[in-house]
DNA sequence: GCCCAGGTGGGTA
DNA sequence: TACCCACATGGG
């Protein structure tokens, strides 16, 4: 099994070469970022971003002092604003009050504990918290998205229930616990899917895995499938 | 006008 | 457990 989930990433590595995940400036802009990608594509959150850089807000006490509606106003192109607003301000509040204030000492517990931790929070589900835990902790944490689950469920590397955790499982399992590594793994993954939403081709005929590897036709089918 | 995007949580059976 | 639905904007 590992030697199947580094063929796939050496493939894809080769072809889209490194992605140098996450775009963000500190790890306080990866959690920002983190919770308002849910559900959303990134050139609006980029909006959402650049409105609170620009109103000299995107800090944890510039957030922190920032009125709900006017948090509100400033991420309304990521969509979804009021729950995320509120998600802002919950987790500005947990670093607040348990971390005196202070994201490192957060971000400085052990994998395990953080993620619990993160996983307790209002609107922090397992994919932003292995995002956080990964990107913004610079810490082993598998990072697994939807087409993460079709692609690999399609090529026959996961079998029965798709389930979050079993996903992640796979990966932390089967491959060695190296932050760069699943940094790439899921950046890379994210490359190629979006390679395929832009052309909405049923198969393609340029996939990089049909191109270098035996995986190729059914990782394909596995991204435009239901 | 319709579909989708780097999800999460609450409700129901 | 397994669905169903709300949440909302912007691009193709």
């Amino acid at each position: 099994m590992t030697d199947r989930l580094l063929d796939i990433f050496n493939c894809l590595l080769q072809r889209f070469g490194p992605q140098h995940w996450w775009p963000a400036e500190t790890p306080f802009e990866v959690i920002v970022g983190a919770i308002l990608t849910q559900n959303t594509n990134w050139k609006n959150v980029e909006k959402a971003i650049i409105n609170l850089r620009q109103a000299d807000m995107l800090c944890l006490h510039g957030i922190h002092q920032l009125e709900t509606g006017k948090l509100e106003a400033l991420i309304r192109p990521s969509g979804f604003f009021r729950q995320k607003a509120a998600r802002l301000h919950s987790f500005i509040g947990l670093i607040m009050n348990r971390f005196d204030g202070d994201l490192d000492r957060l971000l400085a517990l052990p994998v395990g504990e953080l993620r619990k931790t993160l996983l307790e929070q209002p609107g922090i589900g397992p994919e932003t918290a292995d995002s956080i835990i990964l990107y913004a902790a610079d810490k082993p944490s598998f990072v697994v998205d939807a087409y993460t689950q079709r692609i690999f469920s399609r090529v026959g590397l996961l079998s029965g229930r798709i389930e979050y955790d079993r996903t992640r499982a796979l990966f932390m399992e089967n491959l060695p616990r190296q932050t760069e590594l699943y940094n790439e793994y899921h950046a890379l993954i994210v490359r190629l899917a979006k390679m395929h939403c832009r052309k909405r081709q049923p198969l393609c005929s340029d996939c990089p895995l049909l191109a270098v590897c035996k995986y190729g036709q059914t990782a394909c089918q596995g991204l435009t499938g239901p």
